[in-house]
DNA sequence: TATCATAATGCAACTCAGTTGCAAAAATAA
DNA sequence: TTATTTTTGCAACTGAGTTGCATTATGATA
C-alpha cells in the first residue's frame, strides 16, 4: 500500500483506499460505496487533489479519479471511448515517448494529462 | 485560409472563421461575437466537431475550441493555469517527443489531447 | 412567382456535475 | 467535563450544456 495514505483524515483515507483497490472511479461511484453525501465526497476529493494523493481525469461529462502513487500507479495516458464513455488506463509512456517538458520555461508545471479518444475493442465488435 | 472551411453552413462558417482569426475561444465568447442564442452556438460547435473542423479543449469548468487545420494549426499541447484559468497553446511536440500510438492496438484512435497544468508566468509574478 | 418541404434558429425549460451556506454532529483540545 | 475546531448532511444554488417546440429562413419544385 502507498505510503502517502498514512496521516489522512478518515474519509480521505477511505476514498484513497477505494481508489487504490478499484482503479478509476467517479464521484458518484464513491458516494455509493461510502454512503455519504455527495458534498462530502467532493470536498474530500478536493483536499486529496490538493495534497496530490489522487489524480483527476476530465471527460466531457464528469471527472474520474485515481490514486497518485508513482510506484504503484505511475502517470500514464488514458483512453476514452466515445461510444461507451468508458475510461481505460493505458500503460505508461516508454522512455523514448516521454514528453520533454523542459522547453516550457514560461510555466511552472505541476501535472500533465494525456487523453486519447476513439472507439474501444468492445464497441468495435458491437457496431 | 483553411481549405476545410469551404462548404460549411453559414453559422458553422462564421464560427470556424472566428476561431481561425482569434485562436482559442469558448462557447460564451462565440455567443457574444455572433449575437446568436447559446443553443445555436452549441449545436454548431457539435457539428463542427463531428466534421473535424474544430478541436475541443476540456477544462474543469468549460470547453474551449480551436480550428483543426493541420497546416495552419497542427495538434499541440495546451497549458492551463490553475490560478487565472487561462489556456495557452504550446508549440507542437518535436519529432522525438511525439507519442507513439501504435502500441495501443486495442483502440481505434481518433484524437489525442495533452493538457499540462501549472502556473503561468503572469501569475507567478503577481503572487 | 407562389407553394411546399426541410433545415436552422430563438426561446424557455430542463439536466446534471459540482459548489456553498448553514446548522447539526463528531472529533479534538483544554 | 466543557469549550473549540473540524467534518458532515442537507438543501438550495450555480453554470455549462441539452432539448422540445414553435417560428423563421432557406431551397426546391412547379
Ligand atoms: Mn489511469
Ligand atoms: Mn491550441
Ligand atoms: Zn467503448
Ligand atoms: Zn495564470
Amino acid at each position: 500500500m502507498c505510503e502517502k495514505l498514512k496521516n489522512l483524515k478518515k474519509t480521505e483515507y477511505k476514498i484513497a483506499l477505494l481508489l487504490s483497490e478499484n482503479g478509476i472511479l467517479n464521484a458518484n461511484d464513491l458516494q455509493n460505496m461510502l454512503n455519504v453525501d455527495k458534498a462530502t465526497v467532493y470536498r474530500n476529493l478536493k483536499s486529496l487533489l490538493k495534497k496530490k494523493i489522487i489524480r483527476e481525469i476530465l471527460t466531457d461529462e464528469k471527472s474520474f479519479y485515481e490514486i497518485d502513487c508513482n510506484i504503484h500507479n505511475p502517470i500514464h495516458p488514458h483512453f476514452e471511448c466515445v461510444k461507451c464513455k468508458k475510461i481505460y488506463c493505458l500503460k505508461p509512456l516508454s522512455a523514448q515517448d516521454t514528453i520533454n517538458l523542459s522547453h516550457y520555461t514560461d510555466f511552472e508545471i505541476s501535472s500533465i494529462e494525456i487523453i486519447i479518444k476513439g472507439i474501444c475493442n468492445e464497441c468495435k465488435k458491437q457496431f
